[in-house]
RNA sequence: AGGCACGUAGCUCAGUGGCUAGAGCGCCGCCUUGACACGGCGGAGGUCGGCGGUUCAAUCCCGCCCGUGCCUACCA
């Protein structure tokens, strides 16, 4: 165990900067990086050894914040410690580029409309719109051409988060990047409809469906939310055939009025059993409509008694299955009211004349404008189905309702009968609450986001939007002889074919010049949800069918990071697809982040006006300052966005470069480390990586930094780097003395570096390169082995695990004295009593040296004093020495 | 209205059935020290949201309440 003379010293401090530079740092290792290939997964890796990441695909739609860093830099800490772990890291990104939000940017963008009607023009040019080319009315453009912007557009934004990413030091693997638009996503969405549709779990159907008048698509359950918003119960009087019978209704929807198809009361209610199973006459449209008793009719609310319409609400949905009744439907897809003749088939009227007449009021308006007509005819006593005057009973009563949106929509969803495609999931809620239990979730309350959603599932998800930016849906139809699509027979395309676009390709077994003829085909024009592609994110990665040997050893993934506001989307999809196409899970951990949230504690959206864009705040304060704030954040726990975070974050990086930089220019012999407050920082080191590797094991990154940060301060610098100084620096003539202090301190530097290299990938990385990338032989430390019993192999533990302890509460001591005395702490001591119990001086007796070298004490006198507690110490006639 | 989470120092957050409840920032005092003034040392500051209960012992477990946030439900 001899250093047999040779030498450790790796860097001369005074060839280095004085201050580190993290924008330089970052730039310099993130080109290193790239060029060595850090971050690239094998191919050839089997799956025991590799960590797949379920990547969240980002809608690139040109608006950057803190919350991006925040949730990416989570998985990329887990990425980079499973890579040190010698992981195979699979470490995808891809790009959600097609639905609405690209959609909404191109009309915004270029201040167009996209209309299929009008024809393709292939030499198109749009500029950016202008403040005054906003003004006037937008441009309508093909559907082709619309499509060619949103290409152009996603392609601009993304290159503005691949900047974003790079500049955050995100490890991923660029060469695995995707976009859910691409050829790829397209033929993998598409063959994941054929296989819906060979296991009979899509149906196509045409029903009444939640419908944004202004997008002018169908929406599924997952995208709709619930606004308060004022309305108000309008009191309608209804008569009864052939009676002087009357009732009240009412009802916060009057402008439905003429599509009244029914009305209904408690079964127990005595008010209305006795109409039951008669016919009520509307008002103004003299419609006969059956009365009938419904469970679902509250007799506390309003009246007690209303109108059924087609269709209110949700509910009228259901009484229009149940009771079969007549469909008379208003609201068309546009949000205005249709025109309809009263006194034809289906609008029936004891009066057609006057019913026109009223409905000509409101025909061609908005649900809006139309009601507000509806309320001044109803005053109207002309229009009374009782004779009893006007059929307005009173006042409109102000209430706050709940109304149904899509989550971008601006007006309320409407239900109109269209037809489209749906995927069954209602009939598996059982199996899918048993794959989403085998999921294990982080934290573990978030599963009850899951199951929660699921067990109050109400609908089929709707897959299909009339859109055009997206993935299509391959199918066409038959014309019959009429020129009528078979809806029931669709034309599905051939796997081999994909992907394709049933409106520019032919049906398979047709010519183009059949379509839309009688006796031809015709091809589906609309697209899919968004969800339907990004629920497939898992085999997206393992090319699920085109390559079973890839799939093999990249599916399930390990991990899904996502945000906890898309489990109802996102996660459950990805649930079902994985469950519909292999009775699988996706993935085994599903690790969610919480939100960043303003100062005020506020969520952080563009829509509220206080996002905070990351970039100011890398230059500020550097990447790895900014990861230090993402990382210090536990898993599902939203953050306030704080600033005082990121400047503790660029000092801790400070205090790397400045201890990494002493550490490294000490010069001793080799020795082992064997002195005993050597040994018991190294005891301490050890437990240290225990803890953290067990946090990370357990996706708890917060806790290993918090632990690491802890560690690093109070154990590292400010104690045991203190302590073993003066020893490192040769103070000490025993050349094995300065040995041992010199291998401790480095070994404790390559500890704690590799330990906060999953979170702080530049700094570490700089400090790494001084020394231990060539004695190691792993150039980046993003590459290097994960600390763990190994770095301790032929340590001896302390004699006695306090050591350091004791040392450190020895050294406080005389600190305290200079403190009271008011000197510096690198004040000399000329002579100094040190009190303590006499078990607690024979315990300090192997460290005394080092802490007197560290107090800068000359001269020393021990007094056991048998007063004082265990690993007490006193300090007593302390004398200074005198500055010069 | 149900469910979930949260409520700890001025601020942002850790933490645990048991010594005297912690960190950083901020504040006060001292120290230009030899890796680091982008630093060091010392200090003040808390009825751990409230009320009950279980326990030898509760900030932690249980119940109720108050407050905050989220998810879900609620269009007559």
């Amino acid at each position: 165990m001899s250093g047999s003379g040779s030498r450790v010293r790796s860097i001369d401090p005074a060839t280095l900067p004085k201050h580190f530079d993290p924008a330089e740092a970052a730039a310099r290792w993130g080109e290193a990086w790239e060029k060595a290939g850090v971050y690239a997964w094998d191919p050839q890796g089997t799956r025991e050894e590799t960590f797949v990441i379920d990547t969240p695909p980002p809608t690139a739609s040109g608006s950057l914040h803190m919350g991006h860093i925040f949730s990416y830099v989570h998985t990329d800490i887990i990425a980079r410690q499973r890579r040190m772990l010698g992981l195979n890291v699979f470490y995808p990104l891809g790009w959600d580029d097609n639905g609405l939000p690209t959609e909404r940017r191109v009309q915004d963008y270029f201040h167009v409309r996209c209309d299929p009607t009008v024809p393709y023009d292939p030499d198109l040019q749009v500029e950016p719109a202008t403040a005054k080319i906003r003004k006037g009315r937008a441009r309508l453009v093909s559907r082709e051409n619309f499509i060619a912007l949103c290409d152009q557009v996603t392609v601009m934004d993304e290159e503005a988060f691949r900047d974003l990413w790079r500049r955050a030091a995100l490890s991923v693997d660029w060469s695995l990047e995707y976009a859910t638009i691409d050829d790829h996503c397209r033929r993998l969405a598409q063959l994941s409809f054929l296989d819906l549709f060979a296991k009979g779990h899509v149906y196509n159907t045409y029903a009444p469906t939640m419908w944004d008048v202004d997008f002018q698509t169908a929406v599924a359950q997952a995208e709709v939310e619930d606004r308060d918003l004022p309305g108000a119960y309008h009191r309608i009087e209804f008569g009864v055939e052939d009676s002087e019978r009357s009732f009240t209704i009412a009802t916060t929807r009057p402008e439905l009025l003429a599509a009244c198809v029914g009305v209904t009361a408690h079964p127990e209610d005595e008010r209305y059993r006795d109409i039951f199973g008669k016919r009520a006459v509307t008002p103004l449209f003299r419609v006969p409509v059956p009365v009938f008793p419904s469970e679902m009719a509250d007799p506390e609310k309003g009246t007690g008694i209303l109108m059924v319409c087609t269709f209110g609400d949700a509910t009228d949905v259901i009484w229009w299955r149940e009771e079969g009744l007549e469909l008379r439907q208003l609201v068309g897809k546009n949000g205005r009211l249709a025109e309809v003749t009263f006194g034809e088939e289906g609008f029936e009227s004891l009066d057609p004349e006057a019913a026109n007449r009223f409905y000509a009021e409101i025909s061609g308006k908005t649900v809006k404008q139309a009601q507000k007509r509806m309320v001044e005819l109803l005053g109207d006593p002309d229009g009374s189905a009782t004779g009893n005057g006007a059929p307005l009973r009173a006042d409109p009563e102000a209430i706050q309702h709940p109304v149904k949106f899509y989550e971008r929509g601006e007006r309320p969803l409407e239900y109109v009968p269209t037809r489209q495609w749906f995927v069954r999931l209602l009939d598996k809620k059982q199996e899918l609450l048993a794959k989403g239990a085998e999921v294990k979730w982080h934290p573990p309350f978030m599963h009850a986001r899951y199951a929660d959603w699921t067990e109050k599932l109400s609908l089929d998800w709707c897959v299909s939007r009339q859109r055009y930016f997206g993935v299509a849906i391959p199918v066409w139809y038959p014309l019959d002889g009429d020129g009528n699509p078979d809806h029931e027979r669709p034309i599905l395309a051939d796997a081999a074919s994909l992907p394709i676009d049933p409106m520019s390709t032919p049906a398979p077994g047709y010519e183009e010049s059949q379509r839309d003829k009688p006796g031809g085909f015709t091809g589906e024009a609309d697209i899919f949800d968004t969800w339907f592609t990004s629920s497939l994110t898992p085999q997206i990665g393992s090319h699920w069918t085109l390559d079973p040997d890839r799939h093999a050893r990249l599916f399930p993934t390990d991990m899904r990071p996502q945000a906890h506001e898309i489990i109802r989307t996102w996660a459950f999809y990805t649930i079902a697809k994985a469950m519909l196409h292999e009775d699988a899970i996706p993935w085994k951990h599903a690790v969610v982040s919480g939100w960043i949230l303003d100062p005020d504690r506020k969520k952080m959206s563009k829509s509220l006006g206080n996002v905070e864009t990351p970039l100011p705040w890398i230059e500020k304060y550097g990447a790895d300052a900014c990861r230090y704030w993402s990382g210090s954040a536990r898993v599902g726990v939203d953050t306030a966005f704080d600033e005082k975070v990121l400047k503790i974050g660029k000092r801790l990086v400070t205090k790397i470069f400045n201890a990494g930089k002493f550490v490294l220019a000490q010069e001793a012999e080799t020795h082992p480390v064997s002195a005993e407050l050597d040994r018991a920082f190294v005891a301490e080191l050890r437990a240290l990586v225990e803890r953290a590797t067990a946090a990370f094991d357990e996706f708890q990154f917060a806790q290993a930094l918090q632990e690491t940060e802890t560690f690093f301060w109070t154990r590292f610098t400010d104690t045991f780097l203190e302590l073993a100084k003066g020893r490192a620096r040769g103070d000490a003539a025993d050349a094995a003395a300065q040995g041992s202090a010199v291998a401790a301190l480095r070994l404790g530097l390559s500890v704690l570096l590799r330990l906060f290299a999953p979170t702080m990938p530049a700094i570490t990385e700089e400090v790494w390169s001084w020394a231990f990338a060539d004695e190691t032989g792993e150039p980046s430390i993003h590459r290097a082995p994960w600390p763990s019993a190994a770095d301790f192999d032929g340590i001896a533990g302390p004699d006695e695990a306090a050591s350091l302890e004791r040392a450190v509460a020895a050294w406080t001591a005389i600190n305290k004295a200079k403190a009271d005395a008011e000197v510096s702490s690198g004040r000399e001591v000329e002579s100094l009593t040190l009190a303590a119990s006499a078990d607690t001086l024979a315990g300090l007796a192997p460290v005394l040296s080092d802490v007197l070298a560290a107090a800068r004490v000359h001269g020393h006198t021990l007094r056991e004093d048998p007063t004082l507690e265990a690993d007490a110490f006193r300090v007593e006639d302390a004398h200074f020495v005198e500055r010069s």
